[in-house]
RNA sequence: GGGUCGGUGCCCGAGUGGUUAAUGGGGGCGGACUGUAAAUCCGCUGGCUACGCCUACGUUGGUUCAAAUCCAACCCGGCCCA
């Protein structure tokens, strides 16, 4: 935590990488202390803001820092306003990236918000959610296609005369685009404005983000004084690293563990985790004291990936998932709890082996299941094959055995 | 709209008529090693119950015994000019 927050209170202050404006002035536009006494002094809970943009369809652990602050703010009486971004999605948030997206369809955003929203908690024991969703005031959620669907075209202008050009491509993300020649299309400019427009329309007090959504949540405050409101103030937590050590978590890049993974995933990912990102994940994930920490890294790792799967997946899941992990290790699967299972009736026989592991999906197509096995990667009851075409006769040549991908993929086959 | 350069496999990037499923790198997967990992080393990296057959180099046609490579039109993009 940085010094300068220090007089936060450490649900807030804990894991912050910035919140601006900060400074000590009595004016409540300043300063955040003095946003958060007003509230308490007339027991108005701050409007809390935080967008998401259903276009994943896989919350993930750098999602979750997020809303687990947000959750800290429903936890001490503030109010969460969830904006389902479901007009902006139409157009992607240009932040980060490095091409144009391509646009949604409305309906898939649709179904996308609703399994978002699930992920988050929808009908479940805020116990076990990300999100508090049924103690009351504590929670709205709102499409911003509400508002910004309404707009016409004289508003539109004047929402771009709040910004320049210069502004625009000073945002690190248009500019790299703009110097490496890489296409913007004038619509992405619209993404900053209408974001900051969402803030208007809820009157949102504080909005979190991301450390690279710090333009847009200050184009909100520009908005939100433009139409008269008390501007926000915006609160950025750190882009959590991915599992390969160097890259912004997230789906596309196949680095991130998502929150509905099962326990024995989960816990395996994070087990792995780079050393010198295990302390972030900790800071960032759990509520762990971080002044007392093992100092053997090995066990501050599995510490790590306890605590976390503990988190989302509950303690017994977590301990289980961890001894299963150790004896895939140690390649003892006969001793695994829980082998899944799969039939193999969608087998045709006579059936050769990498057809096999094809049809029982250990391997992504037959190609690559003659390769694995051929690589000797591939192991029948813990005995490598390593003839591709092996042949079965029938299948109670195969049920009741375990075929074995790698270290970590197993199926038992049943009838 | 004009000029010009370019669009290659998950990504980057060679290849400019013929052993071409297409050099190389990255990533990924598998193997060895290890504190799981990382680093390193080795192998694999389009599909198909397969020693054969499909599908691939922006799209569609054409030239040729033969094209990612030549031609035409079209689509998309960069840059310069308007």
């Amino acid at each position: 935590m940085l010094d300068k927050f220090k007089e936060l209170p450490d649900w807030i202050s804990r894991g912050l990488d910035d919140l601006f404006p900060y400074n000590n002035s009595e004016d409540l536009d300043q300063s955040f202390i003095k946003r958060l006494e007003l509230s308490s002094k007339e027991k108005k809970p701050l409007r809390v803001k935080l967008g998401i943009d259903p276009t994943g369809t896989d919350i993930h652990l750098g999602h979750s820092i997020l809303f687990r602050k947000l959750r800290a703010f429903q936890d001490a009486g503030h109010t969460a306003v969830l904006i389902i971004g479901d007009f902006t999605a139409r157009i992607g948030d240009p932040t980060g990236k490095s091409k144009t997206r391509v646009q949604i369809g409305k309906d898939e955003v649709e179904s996308n918000a609703l399994n978002y929203l699930e992920q988050l908690g929808l009908g479940k024991d805020p116990k076990e959610s990300l999100l508090d969703f049924s103690t009351p005031g504590r929670l709205e959620i709102k499409k911003n296609s509400k508002w910004l669907e309404k707009l016409n075209l004289s508003k539109v202008i004047e929402l771009l005369s709040n910004s320049t050009v210069g502004q625009m491509l000073a945002k690190e993300d248009f500019s790299n685009r703009y110097k490496s020649g890489t296409p913007i299309s004038l619509h992405e400019f619209l993404y900053p404005l209408l974001q900051g427009y969402d803030s208007v329309a809820i009157n949102s007090d504080l909005e979190l983000g991301g450390t690279d959504q710090k333009f847009n949540i200050a184009m909100g405050r520009d908005l939100q004084r433009f139409f008269g409101q008390k501007p926000q103030f915006g609160m950025l937590l750190p882009i959590l690293v991915g599992l390969d050590g160097t890259q912004k978590m997230s789906k596309s890049l196949g680095n991130f563990v998502g929150i509905n993974e099962d326990s024995l995933s989960m816990y395996s990912k994070l087990e792995k985790v780079p050393d010198d990102l295990v302390y972030s994940y900790l800071d960032l994930l759990t509520n762990e004291n971080l002044q007392e920490l093992n100092s053997n890294p090995r066990e501050l790792q599995k510490f790590m990936a306890l605590t976390i799967t503990s988190n989302f997946k509950g303690v017994e899941a977590a301990k289980k998932a961890q001894s299963n992990s150790e004896k895939l290790v140690l390649g003892t699967q006969d001793a695994l709890d829980e082998i899944p299972e799969a039939s193999i009736s969608k087998v045709n026989f006579p059936a050769k082996a990498f057809y096999v592991f094809s049809k029982m999906e250990l391997c992504a197509s037959s190609s690559e299941a003659r390769r694995q096995i051929i690589g000797g990667g591939v192991r029948i009851d813990g005995k490598k094959i390593i003839d591709p075409n092996l042949e079965f006769e029938n299948p109670d040549d195969l049920i009741g055995k375990i075929l074995q991908v790698g270290k970590k993929k197993f199926l038992r086959i049943s009838s």
